[in-house]
RNA sequence: GGCGCCGUGGCCGAGUGGCUGAGGCACGGGUCUGCAAAACCCGAUACACCGGUUCGAUUCCGGUCGGCGCCUCCA
């Protein structure tokens, strides 16, 4: 497959360090706040791309970190008179509560900060002995960002550039306006660990270089998060890790776009977000996993009721088609959930013909998801592919020349896909309909067959009223959840 | 001001040096249907603007205009 790097700014051929083995640090949260749909962003990226790198019979170790040591975490325990590891406590597992509705899985690992005081430790001693580093006389020690040569790669930035209107503000000790925190010193009342310099605490980005070093090694294949972190945070990363290895820290970096709302960025600062505990109360998480995939994850992305309503919509067709599989094929492609009687149908004719036609659309689907997804995750495109060939099953259930196991193949491809995407709840299409709302549909059926139809629409209505919605279709009927 | 990304039809959103302009939503017309829903079939409207390269550009190059991000905490 072929990936973008933000660092060499171009799209290259994707070849694992390791053979058959992906390993992928994206930088996870900041605990001090729920948060919000931007944020959710680059963590459903991370988890696609691992679905796709083990469709191609990859293995991958994705690591996500929580960093629960922080001035904002501090600050937000001191304006509520709380501990700050009590305010990262509760926001850490507000983040895992949240994150996990997506349905996408977790990580294989997600290391805290302050799990890794040793480590950093170790990576600022190390930069100090390089001469990257220095203790400032009020305790803090500094990156000296004028020892890196190539400061400034990531995000295109000229150190003498970036020296205008760079300022020391008060409570720094630092030699250079440039220079930022590995290391600070402890003011009282704040959380602080032993150090060679005293007591203190890890700057904001030196855990990410530690813990990204610690599980996957030194050049590791890919580093991700939004877009808006390439300077300072991945910046200094690498001034971090290239400084105390002297190698290079990563092998491609993977950014983001940005969720706008009217034009803007979501952020927390602006105050324009949306938490995403409240759009999972509002919308399912598979409909915000499409809003997601069905752009390119380096375009922003603009955020609105109407575009989610459209996902909303595509969900609703993908789940449509899925069901109608399921009472063609008389089984789900997932065992988990067993089908329950929805349908009364005409049993299945199938002809080699129809079996051709379909089989050939199945491997186009699957080849033109492979290509899009081949070319740096192109979400959007295998999607595409997704709907053609659901299109085609349609039309061929409507047909009804097509085989079972034909049929079920097509199924198994559009999972397949879906699952991928991380989109797979609208394959598992065994609802739950109540015993009474079928016996209504069949009190329905027969008022139809009666041509009564005042008694037929009440008898809708009241299924209706229950949550569900009956559609007729040739030979029987059909009762569906109403979609949400 | 510096650096970077981007500008595709009513909307969202793929893609491409020329072949029949993905896909979704919306809209119009049909099929099916008591009605409806679902589904299928057909349909109009593109490639910001100006130059250049080329036999030919929406696709490559340059410029203009516009939008966004970063340069300060931010996914």
């Amino acid at each position: 497959m072929r990936l973008y790097d933000s660092l060499t700014q171009n799209k290259r051929e994707f070849i694992p360090r390791d053979g058959d083995h992906v390993t992928m640090y994206f930088c996870g949260p900041t605990v001090y706040n729920y948060v919000h749909l931007g944020n959710a962003r680059p963590y459903v990226l991370s988890l696609v791309a691992k679905r796709y790198f083990e469709s191609l019979g990859w293995s991958v170790t994705l690591v996500e970190n929580i960093t629960d040591i922080d001035d904002r975490i501090i600050a937000k325990a001191q304006a509520e008179g709380r501990t700050a590891k009590e305010v990262a406590e509760e926001f850490a597992a507000a983040y895992i509560e949240d994150t996990n509705q997506l349905g996408l899985g977790r990580p294989d690992m997600e290391p805290y900060a302050t799990d890794h005081i040793a480590e950093i430790i170790d990576l600022v001693q190390r930069l100090i002995e390089n001469g990257h580093a220095y203790v400032a006389v009020n305790g803090d020690v500094y990156y000296k960002v004028a020892s890196f040569d190539t400061y400034g790669k990531l995000s295109k930035q000229r150190i003498e550039e970036m020296r205008h209107g760079a300022r020391i503000d008060p409570g720094e000790d630092k030699a250079d306006p440039l220079d930022f925190v590995l290391w600070k010193a402890a003011k009282p009342g704040e959380p602080a660990w032993e150090s060679p310099w005293g007591l203190g605490r890890p700057g904001w980005h030196i855990e990410c270089s530690a813990m990204g070093l610690k599980y996957l090694g030194e050049g590791f294949d890919i580093h991700g998060g939004g877009r808006d972190l390439i300077f300072p945070h991945h910046e200094n990363e690498i001034a971090q890790s290239e400084g105390a290895l002297g190698t290079d820290f990563v092998r491609f970096w993977v950014h983001n776009g940005m969720l706008n709302t009217k034009d803007e960025k979501m952020s927390k600062s602006v105050g324009n977000i949306f938490l995403l505990r409240e759009a999972l109360r509002e919308y399912r998480p598979e409909v915000l996993v499409c809003f997601f995939v069905s752009s390119h994850y380096r375009s922003p992305i603009e955020f609105s009721k109407e575009s989610l309503a459209k996902a909303g919509r595509q969900i609703e067709r993908l789940r449509n088609v899925f069901r109608a599989l399921a009472d063609y094929t008389g089984s789900t492609a997932d065992e988990v959930a067993p089908r329950a009687p929805q349908a009364m149908v005409d049993a299945p004719a199938g002809s080699a013909s129809g079996d051709e036609a379909l089989a050939e659309a199945v491997e186009a689907a699957r080849r033109g998801f492979e290509q899009a997804m081949a070319e740096d995750l192109n979400t959007g495109g295998a999607l595409g592919e997704v709907f053609m060939l659901a299109r085609e099953v349609n039309s061929a259930l409507g047909r009804r020349d097509v085989s079972v196991a034909a049929m079920a193949s097509a199924r198994d491809a559009l999972t397949d896909m879906v699952f991928v995407l991380g989109l797979d709840a609208v394959a598992r299409v065994g609802e739950e309909v109540p015993e009474e709302v079928l016996q209504l549909a069949a009190d329905r059926r027969r008022a139809r067959e009666e041509r009564n139809f005042a008694e037929a629409d009440r008898l809708r209505d009241a299924i209706a009223a229950r949550g569900f919605e009956v559609r007729d279709v040739p030979g029987g009927f059909k009762v569906v959840p109403r979609q949400v």
